[in-house]
DNA sequence: ACAAAAGGTTAGCAATGGCTAACTAAAAGT
DNA sequence: ACTTTTAGTTAGCCATTGCTAACCTTTTGT
C-alpha cells in the first residue's frame, strides 16, 4: 500500500462518515485531485479488494481497505492532538499529522498514542 | 529541493565529517542506491549549486547544500532524541526520524526541539 | 424528448527516483 | 607495460502519481 492509497482511503472513511454516498468526486473535491486521478486510484483500490463500488459509482471501503483507513485515520487524529498538545496550532498540526501518518511506525506511533492517552484526557477543551 | 535530495546532501554532510573526501560511491553505500542513482543525483545538486565535485570525483557541500544538510541533520538528530525520550528503541526512533525529518514543518520541528532542550538536555546518557 | 450538465473513463504526457547494462576513465597490482 | 579492478557516466527501463484532453454515460432540467 502506497502513501496515496493510504490517502485516497482515508478520504472515503472520512467522507463516508457524513449521510451521503461516496463518489468519485467527493473524493477529488476533498483530496483537490483531477477526476482521473480519483478513477485510476479507485481502480487499482478495488482490483486489490480495498473498496467496493456499486454500479452506480458509490464508493464503500472492503474489510481490507477499512483496516488501512482507520489506522491512517487515528494516526490522524492522534498525532494531530499529540502536536496540538506540544504547543503546535491547530492548522499546522494537522498539516503535519497528514504527512507523518503515512510514514511514521506502528511501534512509534503506539508510544506517542500512549502518551496521549495517559497525559490528560481532558486537556483538549481547552479554550 | 525533494526528499531525495536532502538524503543526498545529509549523506554527504554525515560522510564528510570522516577524514576522507566523500566520493559518490561512499554516497551510494552509506544510502544502499546504485552508482547511478548517485551520479544522477550529483548531476542535479551540482547544476543546482547545492554541491561542488572536483576533477578527483571529491564531492563538497556549497553553501545553500550545507544549509539543507545541516537542517535536516539536525532534525534527524533532535527527532531521534525525542522518539527515544518518548520511549522509543534507538533503532526504530532513528528509523522514523530518518522519514520524518523530510516532511515535518518547521513550526512543528522547533516546537519539538525546545520540548528536548527544556527537559533535561541530560537525560540521553541513562544506560 | 432533447439539450445541458455532471460523473466517470481512457489515452497519453510529465516528473521523480529507483534500477540494470554497458561504456569510459582512472587507479592499482603484477 | 599490461591487466584488472574501481569509479563514474550514459542510455534506457520501470513504477508511481500527478495532470489535461477527449470521450462516454447518466442524470437533470426545460
Amino acid at each position: 500500500m502506497q502513501e496515496s492509497g493510504e490517502m485516497y482511503l482515508e478520504s472515503i472513511l472520512v467522507l463516508s462518515q457524513k449521510d451521503e454516498p461516496v463518489r468519485s468526486m467527493d473524493v477529488a473535491k476533498y483530496l483537490g485531485v483531477s477526476k482521473p486521478s480519483v478513477s485510476r486510484a479507485m481502480a487499482i483500490l478495488k482490483n486489490g479488494n480495498y473498496v467496493e463500488i456499486d454500479s452506480l459509482g458509490h464508493i464503500t471501503l472492503a474489510d481490507a481497505g477499512r483496516k488501512i483507513a482507520e489506522k491512517i485515520y487515528e494516526r490522524h487524529v492522534v498525532l494531530t492532538e499529540f502536536f496540538e498538545r506540544l504547543g503546535v496550532d491547530k492548522q499546522t498540526a494537522e498539516e503535519d499529522a497528514c504527512r507523518i501518518e503515512h510514514v511514521i511506525s506502528d511501534k512509534a506511533f503506539d508510544i506517542v498514542k500512549a502518551h496521549i492517552n495517559e497525559k490528560g484526557q481532558t486537556s483538549g477543551q481547552e479554550k
